[in-house]
DNA sequence: ACCACGATCTGGAATCATTCCGAATATTGA
DNA sequence: TCAATATTCGGAATGATTCCAGATCGTGGT
C-alpha cells in the first residue's frame, strides 16, 4: 500500500506536478480501474476516498495529467470524455453508439499506417492522429434485441 | 437555377424524404458551400434565403439528410458539428485544434487497411470507421506565432 | 381539386458536460 | 517557518444540442 502511494507520488513528481490529495487519489483510480472513465466515475471514486472532492479539481487533476502524460483523454462525439491510464503504444478505440464505453483495439496493421497523412496543405502540423470505429458492443446488440422483440 | 432546384427536389424525393422549403434550402446550402459547415452557419444562410427557420428544423434537416445519405456529419469534440455533402469515397479529417476547422485527407493507403479492426470481441459490430488528425492549421499556426511575439 | 393523416416545423425551456471566475487553501523551495 | 504561487473550491455561466407540445404543411387517396 504505502509503496504503491511512494510510487504515485514519484511519478507525479517525476512529472513535475505538486503532489495533492486529489491528484494522487485521481491517478490511482485510473491505475486500478480497467476501461475507460468518465470524470464524473472518477469523482465518484475519489470521493468514496476522499470524502470530498470538486468537480473542478477532478477536471483540472485530469487535464494535468493529461499534459504530464500520465493519462490519455479519448474524446467521442455524444458523449462524456474517457480517462484511460497512458500506454505507450498507439491504438485505437472501438465506440458503443449504445453505452458509449469505450475498448481499446490494437492497431490492425502494427505500424499504423494510416497515421501519416500523404498529402497535407503546406503550413499545417498533425500532432495527433486516431482511428475511431463506431458501432454496438455486444451488451447492447443483445439488450437492443430484446427491445425490439418487446416491441413487437 | 429552376433546374438547380428540380435536382434537389428529385434528390430529396429519391431519398423518401418529403420536399420542403427548409430541407431544399439545407441541402442547396451544403451543395454550393465548400468545405464543412456547423450547423450554425447553415442556419444563417438559410435564414438569409427563406426569412425564417427555427434552429430545430436545421437540426431536424441535418439529421434527415445524413441518416438519408445525402449529408456527412462530422462531429469532433470540443467543436461543433460539421456537415459535409456526401461524397462516397471514404477519406479522413484533419481537425484544427485552434479554429476548429476541418479538412479532407485522402486516405494515407488507398484501401483503408486500418479500418478493418483485426481483432473485435464476439458480439460487437462496426458500422463506421473514422480517422481524425489533429493539429494546427496554416492560419492558425501563424496568428499563434503572432500572439506569442506580442506576448513577450 | 379536396381531405385526412402523418410528417415536419415552431418557440421556448431544459439538458449536461465542461469551463470560467474570484476567493480560499495547500505545497514547495528557501 | 515563510513567502510565492500552484491547486482547489463553490457556484455561476456556457453553448451545442435535445425535448416538448402544439401549429402547420406535404402527400397519397378520393
Amino acid at each position: 500500500m504505502v509503496s504503491q502511494i511512494r510510487n504515485l507520488e514519484t511519478r507525479l513528481r517525476a512529472a513535475g506536478l505538486r503532489v495533492t490529495a486529489p491528484r494522487l487519489a485521481v491517478l490511482e483510480v485510473i491505475e486500478r480501474r480497467r476501461g475507460h472513465s468518465t470524470a464524473d466515475e472518477i469523482r465518484r471514486e475519489v470521493l468514496a476516498r476522499l470524502g470530498t472532492v470538486s468537480v473542478q479539481a477532478v477536471y483540472d487533476v485530469l487535464a494535468a495529467l493529461t499534459i504530464a502524460g500520465l493519462a490519455r483523454c479519448i474524446e467521442t462525439p455524444g458523449h462524456p470524455a474517457r480517462y484511460e491510464k497512458r500506454v505507450g503504444d498507439n491504438h485505437h478505440h472501438f465506440v458503443c453508439r449504445g453505452c458509449g464505453d469505450t475498448i481499446d483495439i490494437d492497431c490492425a496493421t502494427g505500424a499504423a499506417p494510416c497515421l501519416t497523412p500523404k498529402a497535407l496543405p503546406r503550413g499545417f502540423a498533425v500532432d495527433e492522429a486516431e482511428v475511431t470505429y463506431w458501432g454496438i458492443c455486444a451488451e447492447c446488440a443483445r439488450s437492443n434485441a430484446t427491445t425490439n422483440r418487446e416491441k413487437s
